[in-house]
DNA sequence: AGACGATGCTCAGCAGGCTGACCATTCGAC
DNA sequence: GTCGAATGGTCAGCCTGCTGAGCATCGTCT
């Protein structure tokens, strides 16, 4: 007799965080087959550019140092990425995709599966992309800047 | 030097996750002040309509069994809410909202600054939800489904 | 050169997600 | 009644988030 959620009558923030989750979850099914899930993915994306420092990487992802340091330590441990301590400025670590990362992220990202998630699923995707990058755009300055 | 985030050109996936963690950052901050956090307050204002089983709350929350009964814990810890086994079928856990858990619950929404935390980050609010909930909809349904 | 603040990263600990494994109770079929 | 499957919760362990604290290096100012 459990009926089904309404998530029409939800609040809007849990509905956002329900949502993630959703994708979040169908996303880290597809990458597991290459050792990843959807936070070192992206990671991997941003390193697929050339070698980045983890606080440039954790700036780009809207995470702290620390959540980047971990996420780095998995993708280092799987052989996705190699670090090494920068000779000109011996705090910064240079993260470099290495070669079985290449290739992961190639393959995973090939078919953009990533998009096509949302088929069926969104009326009007580039709609709720463009109020999506708003959100975060208002609250990340909140949130990251000096005020 | 380092140029600020472009939302616009992320993947939908990371969009969503960001933005969801945006939210809760700031909901969290709010709800601080009672010992609580977004996931509690949402458990809160469900178990608000009368007793429920972690079950229950687990399929309403669409989160695991073994993720609510956590919840629950640190809840129950605060005080928030009372767990005790039913009588009638003692695999059972009824969850009730304690007196302390009511008066938070009824503080922390009152002036709903939930949904204020969306005013100025959001154009048509309706819309976003109407988007977001159709995403749970189409996903839940094919996560917790047979199929 | 020395002192001191800013910068880059890591460690420890908490919380909410998840999976897999397990236990207790109930229900149904025999 | 008994046995086995279904149901309701918990434990352990992993991952990504967060905060707070600490360490090493770099820059700057005197």
């Amino acid at each position: 007799m459990s009926s089904p959620p309404d998530p029409s009558s939800w609040a809007t923030g849990r509905l956002l965080s329900t949502a993630a989750r959703l994708v979040e979850h169908e996303w880290d099914a597809h990458l597991d087959r290459w050792g990843l899930n959807h936070s070192g993915f992206a990671v991997l994306r941003m390193v697929s550019g050339g070698p980045r420092s983890q606080r440039e990487l954790a700036q780009a992802m809207q995470v702290e140092d620390q959540t980047m340091s971990r996420v780095l330590d998995r993708l280092e441990r799987h052989g996705h990425v190699t670090r090494e301590r920068s000779t000109t400025d011996r705090r910064r670590v240079e993260v470099t995709l290495s070669d079985t990362g290449r290739v992961a992220v190639a393959e995973a990202g090939s078919d953009d599966a990533a998009e096509r998630l949302f088929a069926g699923a969104v009326e009007d995707l580039p709609a709720l992309r463009a109020q999506l990058a708003r959100v975060v755009d208002v609250l990340s300055a909140r949130r990251w800047s000096a005020g």
